[in-house]
RNA sequence: GGUGGGGUGGUCGAGUGGUUAAAGGCAUCGGAUUGUAACUCCGACGACGAAAGUCUACGUAGGUUCGAAUCCUACCCCCACCA
């Protein structure tokens, strides 16, 4: 394949299908030649943890890192303090410093992931824009940042003319967002002479003023790239699944079910994730593309794998690939199932089916248990329960260990005394 | 501040005194099919209960009524126009 650009991380995002939008991407090839860079992300601790649909951009920093750069993530503990209006109709409840802050706690662990931190030259840090924004006074503020916005031109802004043609109400906190937004680009320049901003394509509008108001500001020369959104076929977002969304801790959702999301993917969104979530080489990407028809699933497991992998390393994918083999293809009880552990003597007048059912997660009520009993989907041990007031006794342990309930076909739970 | 409109289940959106746990769509969950895919079809979809049934729910709090999401009062919030 002929490269395309001069620096090594733009053909490495090209190819793997990571460039949307650039403010100047000749400017910034040529830029990024001329020796090791500074690049950030930011992201929002609105959540308790990242999920995939915040991975993407982890994997730019990853990338860049690997091309010889220094990342940044920037935490948004301040400006997770305003609603970010981008792509909502409606205004997001305000959070409490608190809430934030326990969200940065547990967002930092899932970064060394994927990017090393340090203090050499190329190893990447973390900052949080509450350490400048929290103590911004605001006449001040108004002076040095707000001269250099215009409202006619911050009216222009997706994310505000939708808000207006829709007659939605927007708050003027929200419309600041893409100000203090701005500003954190300004300020990173100055203290790491950070140039890049990456993000995800519906950040656009909120980078680009960044790299405006670096310019007026500083007279600095700033770039801003942004990846497509990852969409299913059908155009929803993806990273959602029946309980949620697919997190990055993995004590919020397991590298099992990690493993398994990647599993089920949609057929054609296999090349693609391969692309953006694994780090094998495009030859192989190519071949696992390649394949066709029920052959897909070989593709789809190495997906899984290796995106398993990078999130939650090498043992923990082995165990869930493992898991998932004995489970999906030998009918056996894998070890990594989810499981919770009981007291024997709870057998001794048996224990309701329904019961066990929430207490293993399964399902969230007894009442949703019942619909999955009466749906058929319920089952002891792989065979189907029918009556709604079964019990498990001991007889029902398998080598007088544990049972096996499941909720579907792709959901299972061990019990084990 | 004034006038008018509005706040319904995860979401969108019907419903203006009883048969309304509340139409319909979407989302979700199961089943059939299949490749642990997609599509399609079928079923379920407040909680507790084996069931009968009980409880909780239509912005909040009271009230009228045998009976209210539906009527009245006050309050909160949103929208539009006016000031």
């Amino acid at each position: 394949m002929t490269k395309e650009y001069e620096s090594e991380f733009l053909n490495i995002l090209n190819e793997r299908g990571f460039i949307h939008q650039c403010s100047d991407l000749e400017g910034l090839d040529k830029k990024l030649t001329e020796g090791p860079q500074t690049a950030y992300v930011g992201y929002d601790p609105t959540g308790p943890s990242l999920h995939i649909g915040h991975l993407y951009t982890i994997m730019l920093l990853h990338w860049f890192q690997a091309c010889g750069h220094k990342p940044i993530s920037l935490m948004g503990g301040g400006t997770a303090l305003i609603p970010d209006p981008t792509l909502k109709d409606k205004t997001r409840p305000l959070l409490t410093p608190e809430e934030i802050n326990d969200n940065i706690d547990t967002i930092k662990t899932v970064f060394s992931k994927f990017v090393k931190y340090g203090d050499g030259e190329t190893d990447a840090v973390m900052v949080n824009n509450y350490d400048w924004l929290s103590g911004q006074n605001y006449i001040e503020f108004l002076r040095t940042v707000g001269m250099h916005f215009t409202i006619n031109r911050m009216l222009s802004f997706e994310s505000v003319k939708m808000r207006l043609d829709r007659e939605l109400p927007m708050t003027f906190i929200e419309f600041n967002y893409m100000i203090l937004q701005g500003y954190d680009f300004a300020e990173l320049f100055d203290r790491y002479g950070c140039t890049l901003q990456m993000g995800g394509s519906d950040q656009w509008g909120n980078m680009i003023n960044g790299v405006e108001l670096g310019r007026k500001m500083k007279g600095a020369s700033l770039f801003a790239l942004t990846a497509p959104l990852l969409t299913t076929p059908e155009g929803k977002k993806m990273g959602k699944t029946e309980g949620g969304a697919v997190w990055l801790n993995a004590d919020m959702t397991s590298p099992y079910d990690y493993y398994q999301y990647w599993r089920n993917v949609d057929d054609v969104m296999v090349g693609t994730l391969l692309r953006r979530f694994t780090l094998l080489p495009m030859e192989e990407i190519y071949k696992l593309d390649a394949l066709q028809g029920a052959e897909i699933n070989e593709a789809k497991k190495v997906l899984a794998f290796e995106a398993t992998k990078l999130c939650h390393g090498e043992a923990a994918a082995i165990e869930a690939a493992d898991t998932a083999q004995k489970v999906f293809e030998q009918g056996v009880v894998g070890d990594d199932l989810p499981s919770i552990t009981i007291d024997t003597s709870r057998f001794d007048s048996g224990i309701n089916i329904l019961d066990l059912f929430v207490e293993t997660g399964l399902t969230e009520t007894k009442g949703e248990a019942k619909r999955l009993v009466k749906g058929g989907g319920a089952k002891l041990n792989d065979k189907a329960i029918t009556a709604l007031d079964a019990a498990a006794t001991k007889s029902d342990l398998i080598d007088g260990e544990y049972l096996k309930l499941s909720a579907g076909k792709k959901k299972h739970a061990l019990v084990k005394v």
